[in-house]
RNA sequence: GGCCAGUUCGUCUAACGGUUAGGACUCAAGAUUUUCAUUCUUGCAAUAGGGGUUCGAUUCCCCUACUGGCUACCA
């Protein structure tokens, strides 16, 4: 048997930032097209007129961006317009809104086949049947057997059905249940899964309001016309799977439809509940890969932002819900791509680690060139307002590359190598400073100003061979220089230091301490 | 409430009937070191509960509990 080739979508709305779980889907999507050759694409499915959020779009395709996650298909980055096919672009356009006028047609098709019908009820008589069903502590359905109380073209006349649809725009298209059935469905990931249409209700398919599809139908038409293979979408969407089997069944599309893959959600660090975009700003974390300001004004923190490499980012939700089967935990997107699979994608739920995406991010940090970082790393120096060679910031990245898992991080751990400490920690004071401690840092001054070459090696044999030449404890002298051109009682090796500093820095440091330590 | 799905260390996860239940993050201890960090070594820590099936259940089945999702003219 000829194998089709794999189509998968991405198929976002735009009424807000995509936030990680939703890049998550993006990638599985991706990394499945890839993985089997296929072709990845990007639809924007902006039916919902009313919470559409200008921005959205061009946020989720940067986003993409961002994370190397290229669509060859459907809506690009840019934002153009693709309206007419192309060999690119088969199918467009991608976005729904510009397809409005494809969907009338297949509705009224499932309506002229039985498969669907006009319904009058007003909003405000389904809210009341609702809240009263909920005061009752029941649920309302709007099921076979409403169906038939209410005014609908099932129980009137063509005629009657027309003079309504005419007189009024309140009128909206539902999906006619079958009843008495089973509907079977299977999940790339959750195996065979069954439910009685006696529990499912007439979702509406063709909204009045805006006279645009619903999700369902705009969606399962798309997937047809785009000739989608497979369908990887969050777990939400599972309890709308029998509705969209009913759909194409309905269509006669049975041979068509694509394969289903429900992946699970990704959910708050600690607490209940999905993921959502309320956490971040509370757990001191972003969910969203790029900073986002919603319409009011308000901000939200992005990963770009918050420092982490796009290569980190994507290795860590890639991680959640989904593991190779080795003990590999470091991907780039490439190697993601050769292994991935739906099979190895968990069915339950993944909880958000911030711990562990920090130490993701210090891996990413660890395999970057200092030459690279130092590139990062300039930016935020001169926002301090220090203007140093790049000799010096490298060798200054070199040395603290491996104590911090952000560019952003180098600040406050390497800013004394581009100031001179201007108080000295008391701890180490008490600890090190003694009646004798000028002298020695006299001595020392006077051994450093002949070390010729002033290079980290030279500068630790010439302090080492003086402290033993004059039966010196190392760790008092050493700490006692420290805190002399430190301040402090941290960071790495003191011959190091000087190094960087250079001979007059750390002459003058040690000068200087003379008089104010 | 109803429907659907899920449940292995605190967290992410491995083990697809037979393992001392493995790894990673976090945490703790030790080694190295002039300090701190790195690195290395070690440690703490889990099969939700109860029934079956089986020579043998983390693994298969049932019940309970809990968790999550959905229950819009939103996606």
């Amino acid at each position: 048997m000829q194998e089709k080739k794999v189509r998968v979508r991405f198929a976002p709305s735009p009424t807000g930032p995509l936030h990680m779980g939703g890049v998550r889907t993006a990638l599985f999507n991706y990394l499945f097209a890839k993985k089997h050759n296929g072709t990845f694409v990007l639809r924007i499915e902006d039916t919902d007129t009313r919470r559409f959020v200008p921005g959205a779009e061009a946020y989720i395709t940067e986003a993409l961006d961002w994370c190397g996650i290229f669509p060859q298909e459907g809506v690009l980055p840019g934002g153009q317009v693709v309206s007419t096919p192309s060999e690119q672009h088969p199918f467009a356009p991608y976005r729904q809104s510009e397809r409005k006028e494809l969907y009338k047609e297949y509705a009224l098709r499932l309506v002229a086949q039985g498969n669907a019908y006009y319904a009058f009820d007003t909003q405000e008589a389904l809210d009341r049947l609702r809240s009263e069903a909920e005061q009752r502590g029941e649920a309302f359905v709007y099921d076979s057997q409403f169906r038939e109380k209410t005014a609908n073209s099932l129980n009137m006349t063509a005629e009657e059905t027309a003079e309504k649809i005419k007189k009024s725009d309140n009128w909206v298209i539902r999906f006619h249940i079958p009843e008495g059935k089973t509907v079977v469905m299977n999940d790339l990931i959750r195996g065979e899964i069954q439910i009685k249409t006696a529990t499912l209700d007439d979702k509406v398919l063709w909204k009045a309001h805006d006279g645009l599809p619903t999700y369902h139908l705009a969606n399962i038409v798309d997937d047809y016309l785009m000739q989608i293979t497979h369908v990887i979408r969050g777990e939400e969407w599972l309890p709308s799977l029998p509705l969209h089997y009913l759909l194409y069944d309905a269509f006669g599309w049975q041979e068509q439809r694509p394969q289903f893959a429900h992946v699970p959600l990704l959910l708050k660090p600690s607490g209940k509940g999905k993921l959502s975009k309320r956490d971040g700003d509370k757990m001191g974390f972003p969910v969203f890969p790029l900073e986002w300001t919603d319409p009011q004004g308000e901000k939200a923190t992005g990963y770009r932002e918050s420092g982490y490499f796009p290569e980190a980012f994507v290795n860590l939700i890639a991680l959640l819900g989904w593991n190779p089967g080795t003990e590999q935990e470091i991907f780039s997107l490439e190697e993601l791509v050769q292994a991935f699979s739906l099979e190895r994608v968990l069915k339950s739920g993944a909880r958000f680690n911030p711990e562990k995406a920090r130490w993701f991010n210090e891996q990413y940090l660890r395999k970057r060139f200092p030459a690279q970082l130092m590139e990062l790393f300039i930016p935020i120096l001169k926002e301090k307002g220090i203007e140093a060679d790049t000799e010096k910031v490298e060798k200054v990245i070199s040395l603290m590359k491996n104590r911090v898992a952000f560019v952003h991080e180098f600040w406050d751990l390497s800013y004394y190598f581009f100031i001179p400490p201007s108080e000295y920690d008391e701890g180490m004071k008490k600890k090190f400073y003694t009646a004798e401690t000028p002298q020695l840092i006299r001595q020392a001054i006077d051994v450093l100003a002949l070390c010729a070459s002033f290079e980290a090696t030279d500068i630790g044999n010439t302090l080492t061979h003086w402290i033993k030449e004059k039966q010196l404890k190392m760790g008092q002298v050493m700490n006692t220089l420290r805190l002399c051109i430190v301040g402090k009682p941290t960071g790495p090796g003191v011959a190091e230091i000087m190094d960087v500093l250079g001979k007059k820095d750390t002459l003058d440091r040690l000068t200087r301490a003379l008089t104010q330590l």
